[in-house]
RNA sequence: GCUCGGGUGGCGAAACUGGUAAACGCAAGGGACUUAAAAUCCCUCGGGGGCAACCCCUUGCAGGUUCGAUUCCUGCCCCGAGCACCA
């Protein structure tokens, strides 16, 4: 036997990443593709530390899908970017004491490298940078459409202070109760703030997860992010005759509201307290204002409130009930008032039982004890109204209150507005200036982008007030309307306004003069396929396809939903827990590809555990992947070397290669790579099992193309050795015979009353008569039968035989 | 507390709409080749019983539906994620 050439991925993966530059391999024309397919994964933070495992789990998976796509016959655009601003790269900077601006091109190389050397598909050509003025000029001009619009405004409000990075943070940024990024104890502060009015969008962003195909999991997430309820408001009145209006999902327990409680902060709260009162209602008051935002929310549950001397009418009873204060219910939900129904209620009855407040029973459920919170109860204590099912009660006492206009039916949702300020150096500046005669004045589009000036002190401070305000040239400017005195906003804007658009900046990164080019995003856009972490779920989905909707409305894209297929891929854990720095458990993707190549690397990660389902990364079974690409690539180098025989090919391979084709098509599709590359590791051994199978050029070019999606170096390698001139992404992926697939033998279990008794192999589609006929022949299932009568016979199509007796 | 996922060999996992549980891979043990080692190749590999043909048990636990349940239903236990005084 002649030599074969050892499979050495360093070189060989090297010199294909070469080629793919050269002959622009991964580069679709953008104005001309046939086929366009957008393949987008989730761009990445440039870290400091580089890539790591999780980032590589996500980015191969996505690339697969978008190889499998170019394979069947796709323009597949895949571009790459980096979501570089934000308070990590600025406090990595600050620690440094460097500029980020000088850090991040750095993290940036890094970056790139390890993406090109992992062997994506990714178009250079189009790669982006959020910190790049060409690109956060039109995060800018983003702002000032919804600016004009009146879906930005700014109002002064309780916000998530965070100590540590001394700035504001989105209510989607604070996990229980911690900053996201430094995991510091999130405060409460009252600050000016520039805030994105998506809740007035609440109810399409929920109608719109109805016409996409996402993961459910993420569905779901969203849903009860955007927390909609359906209910009434309702109006309580005091003898001066002060409307209190509340919000509640069970109107038909109205009767039972034995008394109201307000938000400590309810602007109602001063006039309605009784003088005697006054004392006890501002101590509680500056106690609850102490609190952290924290202890207020996961602090220990037990009930305080405060009666503040005045009372209101029930409006279905008419009765006059005691008005208190109490944190647990919070300003910035429904209307900051509450009535209470103590007897239907889990909270309101914890609270009127320490205060001793009347309890008055209107629901009943037999068998319940109160607090009875169950809507499937009848009600009673309520007037004309006893008797009804609570769901009815409460549509006939909404009408019968909205009579005396003492009720409104309201949907409330738990989504709030987006506050986007930001008091930190690192992100956009809002292109706002404050005019001593103008007032709040949008910065021309024409002087866009308001660039981030390069400043030595960029440390923020306790002030609330973001570091650009002490860089004096920058901060004063003319106003553009009058040309007088005049300040620049110094907010900058949250780092997820940044990645809300990146999607349509990708195929126009070239134009200058237009944020997205109008030709191009119809050709390219919505996106076809968005694969990412769950992580990201209610944070950046939500607001891509919020300010979406936005540029739909102002008629920029034709397009409700950017992503209408969204796959959530899982989580890649070390030890059971999730990898970070802290923990120091981050797993450094490099040392593996030296060692073992990225084409094993690769498929080592997605061989570990379902895709959609991650796993914890152990490095044990990589070298079973390796052994795996070895006997392919013995193979097909000695099918190369020798004359590939053609004759002989037992049928069972041939239909073993269909079956496998099939699997692997449908696997691939479906995400499931796991199962996809055990199948051609079946595959793999069948042929090694035929003599002179193994070298056979039929049977090994379908594999070659099924791997390349996988493992595209050596695919590329093992295709140019087996003759072909061109890219294995030029081929077309395999078609399977379903005939072939389908035929051969199959293995039929023969079960007596359920259990397995024997195994017979028959042609596949044997009939029930013949296959039964040799059951009741078998020795062994004889045994069991044992002259009964067969009662019953079930019969599954080449499956399984069960004799009932 | 509420809402989702998930519990299968020593390990990662597989099992199409209810139809042969453990495919594929790792680790382990035995053998071949070798002066030796590595690599490679072959065999064994859920538990128990039996000389054997075979038999019994096994998908977190306890029940149920079914000819048949990892899959469906009810209750419980454990792990993970999301939300958390949301009216």
């Amino acid at each position: 036997m002649r030599d074969v050439p050892n499979y050495d991925p360093a070189s060989l993966e090297a010199k294909w990443q070469q080629r793919w530059a050269e002959r622009h391999t991964n580069e679709p024309d953008l104005d001309r593709a046939a086929r366009p397919f957008y393949n987008l994964m989730m761009f990445p933070y440039p870290s400091a530390e580089g890539l790591h495992v999780g980032n590589m789990f996500a980015f191969t998976g996505a690339d697969i899908h978008g190889r499998f796509k170019r394979l069947q016959g796709y323009d597949v655009f895949e571009p790459m970017g980096f979501d570089a601003f934000g308070i990590h790269s600025e406090n990595y900077a600050l620690q440094r004491g460097i500029n980020p601006a000088q850090l991040i091109p750095q993290n940036i190389a890094t970056f790139r490298r390890q993406l090109r050397r992992m062997g994506g598909m990714f178009d250079w050509r189009h790669e982006l940078s959020t910190t790049d003025p060409a690109y956060y000029k039109w995060t800018q001009w983003l702002f000032l459409q919804l600016f004009r619009k009146g879906l930005a405004y700014k109002k002064r409000a309780a916000v998530n202070w965070c100590p540590k990075d001394k700035t504001v943070l989105a209510n989607e940024q604070v996990i229980d109760g911690r900053c996201e990024r430094c995991d510091t104890q999130v405060e409460q502060r009252f600050l000016d703030q520039w805030f994105f009015r998506i809740t007035d969008y609440a109810q399409r962003l929920l109608d719109n997860l109805d016409n996409i195909d996402w993961s459910p999991s993420t569905v779901l997430l969203q849903k009860h992010w955007i927390g909609r309820s359906e209910g009434a408001e309702l109006i309580f009145e005091t003898p001066s005759g002060k409307k209190i209006t509340v919000f509640t999902t069970r109107p038909d327990t109205v009767f039972g509201a034995t008394y109201l409680v307000l938000a400590p902060e309810h602007p109602l709260v001063d006039e309605l307290t009784g003088e005697e009162r006054r004392g006890a209602v501002k101590a509680y008051q500056r106690e609850v204002q102490s609190k952290d935002i924290v202890s207020r929310r996961v602090g220990d549950k037990t009930k305080t409130g405060v009666f503040i001397g005045s009372y209101a009418r029930n409006p279905a009873t008419g009765e006059a009930i005691p008005i208190w204060i109490a944190d647990y219910v919070l300003m910035e939900y429904g209307t900051g008032a509450i009535m209470a129904v103590p007897a239907h209620d889990k909270r309101d009855f914890e609270f009127a039982t320490q205060f001793t407040l009347p309890i008055q029973q209107v629901v009943a459920v037999p068998g319940e004890t109160l607090p009875i919170i169950s809507e499937e109860g009848t009600l009673m204590n309520s007037g004309a109204f006893d008797g009804l099912p609570c769901l009815e009660g409460a549509r006939r006492i909404v009408a019968w209150l909205a009579e005396r206009k003492l009720a409104t039916p309201r949907v409330q949702y738990r989504l709030h507005d987006w506050c986007i300020s930001r008091q930190r150096y690192w992100g956009p500046p809002i292109p706002i200036i404050y005019c001593e005669k103008c007032g709040v004045v949008a910065v021309p589009e024409k002087d866009l982008p308001v660039e981030l000036p390069q400043i030595e002190d960029f440390r923020p401070d306790d002030t609330g007030v973001s570091p650009l305000a002490r860089h004096e040239e920058w901060y004063f400017v003319k106003c553009p309307q009058c040309g007088g005195k005049a300040r620049r906003e110094t907010d900058v804007s949250d780092t997820f306004l940044d990645s809300a658009w990146y999607h349509l900046r990708y195929p126009s990164t070239e134009f200058t003069d237009v944020p997205f080019d109008p030709a191009r995003t119809k050709r390219w856009l919505p996106v076809s396929s968005y694969i990412g972490g769950n992580e990201h779920a209610v944070l950046h989905l939500l607001y891509a396809r919020f300010i979406n909707l936005v540029l739909y409305d102002l008629g920029h894209v034709p397009f409700e939903s950017p992503y209408p297929r969204f796959r959530a891929h899982g989580l890649i854990v070390k030890d059971g827990a999730k990898m970070s720095k802290s923990r120091g458990n981050v797993v450094v993707p490099d040392t593996y590809i030296q060692q073992w190549g990225a084409d094993t690397f690769r498929m080592y990660l997605m061989f570990l555990g379902p895709f959609q389902e991650g796993g914890d990364f152990r490095d044990e079974g990589i070298v079973g992947i390796r052994r795996f690409l070895d006997k392919v690539w013995w193979a097909v180098q000695t099918g190369a070397v020798q004359q590939p025989s053609k004759s002989g090919v037992p049928a069972s391979v041939q239909q073993k290669l269909h079956r496998t084709i099939r699997r692997v098509s449908a696997d691939t599709e479906s995400l499931h790579y796991n199962t996809a590359i055990a199948a051609m590791m079946e595959y793999v051994n069948e042929l090694r099992e035929h003599q002179g199978a193994e070298q056979n050029r039929e049977l090994l070019e379908p594999l070659v193309i099924m791997l390349a999606p996988y493992a595209p170096h050596i695919a590329e390698e093992m295709w140019e050795a087996l003759g072909h001139t061109s890219s294995v992404f030029e081929a077309k992926w395999p078609v399977y015979d379903e005939k072939l697939a389908s035929a051969g033998d199959v293995e039929i279990a023969v079960q007596v009353n359920g259990k397995l008794r024997s195994r017979m192999t028959v042609p596949r589609g044997t009939a029930e008569k013949e296959v039964v006929e040799r059951a009741l022949a078998d020795e062994a299932v004889k045994r069991f039968v044992d002259g009964q009568k067969v009662k019953k016979v079930i019969y599954v199509q080449d499956r399984l035989v069960n004799l009932v007796v």
